[in-house]
DNA sequence: GGCGATTCAAAGGTAGCATCTTTACATTCG
DNA sequence: CGAATGTAAAGATGCTACCTTTGAATCGCC
């Protein structure tokens, strides 16, 4: 799951991916209700594209189930239950539009339920080089948090989040790179960071590192949880 | 997230969805080497339909992240570092190719990690309905489990976690309710369970709904870490 | 041998037509 | 008057033919 782009795929805009993000926008944030529909026809004049196009986004978001088509119908838009919510793109619509809060809250809480058991699965799986480079990346978050280098601070710790959802050995954590990311950098953005990260927090960091690196899983578990205490309260 | 189905889309077999069941399943199970080529024509051939369909299909694949296509080059298939792993239908392929056992092993992994959480949040956000339901739910297990009517057991099983996971007021926990159901039903016919289940597991889940019924979520958190160690256990 | 120009294969996009389903409406019969 | 049945139309599904754009690979020049 990427946020940024596609995958492999380039970034080349291609036609109708603008097509997708302004539908699925008004979809997620309720401009277009549950129920509502569309038609081929109607999307075919208001975009000013041919009938493919608008097939090949309907497509997509029929794969996302934000819409489903049936004949004689038309384009039905879905209730929210129904979404792949772990879709890049949706996570991406959800936390730009209104529903921002809330996205960000459940994202959060996502978090805590799994990286503890991600940092526990690193302290077993990792590789020597992935240890060292945990260690590596507390040590600068110590400098950088110290030195109160924010910018730099938020892209290490993003660095150091994302490596242990990858050293877990778990795809399914590994997946969620990009929530860990989107959460973190919208934390900072959000000013829900203390203006010099905490002590705790450093010292908290220093010892999930230390824990992955001495293969230590119940320890990386436990200071692990110690770390995301204190973002489950911000967000509460 | 729906297994079985797509959201509410009659069961009706539109043309394509055999396909991508086909390619989408060659590609899960490593048959499609990441970086394999396939083109339009080829597979137009193969599947004796026209473009209009082959190129749905591939919006469709093409927004799990199974595939992209490019110009001048065809349709070139992703590695899987790169594929929406909380895909329903990815999942669902997964488990059912030879991969199984891998896949099952980061699902319950998952559950572990999420399910803990998700019990707190229902003690926290579930309805007074949700509560006497969940309670319900938890004396039936009893009683089927000590009648060892198994079949029975197993769907109420599902529906007490399912339950949960939608009770607990996260969306992206309840997303993962085909996960679980899968996971639990999967561990019955491989044989994972005992033939009985254990008075440990039948008490952990009368805890976890008692904490929930008594809007306690540090019990029902602890509760349900209890009942999963058991899971955790006969996965490792 | 390296670098720019050219070629061309394959996806992207357009257009129009035929078909199939399902809904909505009208008609008929009890 | 109400239920069953027939019918028309709306809109998605599917096919074919054709043009455009892109970028990989090759060729040719320096």
């Amino acid at each position: 799951m990427v946020l940024s782009s596609q995958g492999q795929a380039p970034a080349a805009a291609v036609k109708y991916s603008s097509i997708i993000e302004e539908l699925g926008r008004s979809i997620v944030s309720g401009e277009l209700q549950p129920g509502g529909r569309l038609t081929i026809e109607g999307l075919q004049a208001r975009f000013k594209v041919s009938r493919t196009v608008i097939r090949d986004c309907m497509r997509i978001l029929e794969s996302m189930n934000l819409v489903f088509s049936k004949r004689r119908v038309g384009i039905v838009v879905q209730a929210p239950r129904h979404w792949n919510v772990y879709d890049a793109r949706i996570i991406r619509w959800r936390l730009e539009g209104t529903s921002r809060a809330r996205q960000f809250k459940s994202l959060t809480e996502l978090r805590c339920a799994v990286e503890p058991l991600a940092a526990a699965g690193a302290a077993r799986n990792a590789t020597q080089e992935q240890r060292a480079v945990v260690v590596n990346l507390a040590q600068q978050l110590r400098t950088l948090g110290e030195a109160g280098r924010l910018d730099e601070f938020l892209a290490v710790d993003i660095e150091f989040h994302a490596l242990l959802l990858l050293a877990s050995g778990n795809e399914m954590f590994s997946a969620l790179d990009d929530v860990v990311t989107e959460v973190l950098r919208g934390r900072t953005t959000q000013g829900l960071m203390p203006r010099t990260p905490r002590e705790y927090s450093l010292a908290s960091h220093e010892a999930v590192a230390a824990a992955i690196a001495g293969s230590d899983p119940d320890a990386a578990e436990t200071e692990m949880r110690n770390l995301l205490a204190e973002v489950q309260e911000a967000v509460t």
